[in-house]
DNA sequence: CTACTTTCTCAAGTGAACTTGAGGTCAAGA
DNA sequence: TCTTGACCTCAAGTTCACTTGAGAAAGTAG
């Protein structure tokens, strides 16, 4: 029975249990453009080796902290039908770690500042650098904005 | 009009605009017991100043990655109905901190194997460290849990 | 061919962390 | 007194990242 040599392709039960994720889960993220699965004739899911990294970043990228939409926009730059190169995959581990060490500095700034407050006694409003970082206590008006709400967003986009 | 002097309480506005929280967020964490606000005869809620430190912590310890849950559990060891002591805070700050610590500790192990793969075109399944953090590689069964799977998990608690 | 497993689609449900809306109350100022 | 604004409750809606369930079709083993 010479069936249509599937040429390494694989099944979408077969990549659920090579990632350790949920059968569901990958087809979100097949309808959501995060993998791009082809079709059997038959309309069944087939997905080519290295779908197998492209969900295992996702996931490794979630366990980050990353958002879809985040790990999304990463994904972007590595093509969809045919198997990235490690040029490919360079530069979006490359983009990704910039991303991992712009969220590692945001944690340890604010590990810094607290490390401040246990000495001082702390997350006091007036006095503290963790809600003052830039000397303002005391200030009148909508009120302090947390230092968090820089830090969070100084991420390189 | 010598109205109920309120002794410093402040309004859930008040608390709003100074920790910049927006009015149902504050209610909401009321709700769920992360801070408890006492009543006007009229109902209204009123908060001693020591729970904007509260939510303030709550709003931090979020951008962080921490759970309401993790944090309720966290201000559990804060007095409720005095305002908490010097002491009663560098408690807090210290398990807090050992948690922001051990969650810095996984972004970095995460990144540094990152770095391996950047240098071997990677993510390769087979080969790369990330996905075969115990060198064992080629394996049947089941299929490769990933590390970081063991590595979130081993936070301290 | 039959039986069985895997896969399919599509709609609805889940939990976390809130927000929004409807309808009502309370206190201060003109 | 009337109005305005801040506050109240309670129910329902929102977003994210999926899971669950119903009902149907595809592929495989005997």
């Amino acid at each position: 029975m010479p069936q249509i040599r599937t040429q390494g392709l694989l099944t979408i039960g077969e990549v659920a249990s090579r990632t350790g994720l949920a059968v569901s889960a990958i087809r979100y993220y097949d309808d959501e453009g995060l993998v791009a699965a082809r079709r059997t004739p038959g309309g069944k899911r087939m997905f080519i080796r290295s779908d197998i990294r492209r969900l295992s970043f996702i996931l490794i990228a979630q366990k980050m902290g990353f958002s879809l939409e985040e790990i999304r926009s990463q994904l972007k730059q590595l093509p969809l039908e045919r198997t990235p190169t490690k040029r490919d995959w360079e530069k979006i581990s490359r983009g990704f770690r910039a991303r991992l060490d712009a969220r590692i500095g945001m944690l340890e700034r604010l590990r810094d500042r607290l490390d401040g407050c246990i000495g001082c006694g702390c997350l006091s409003l007036d006095a503290c650098r963790l809600y003052n970082p830039d000397d303002r206590a005391g200030r009148t008006g909508t009120g302090p904005r947390l230092v968090v709400e820089k830090s969070i967003e100084a991420s390189p986009d």
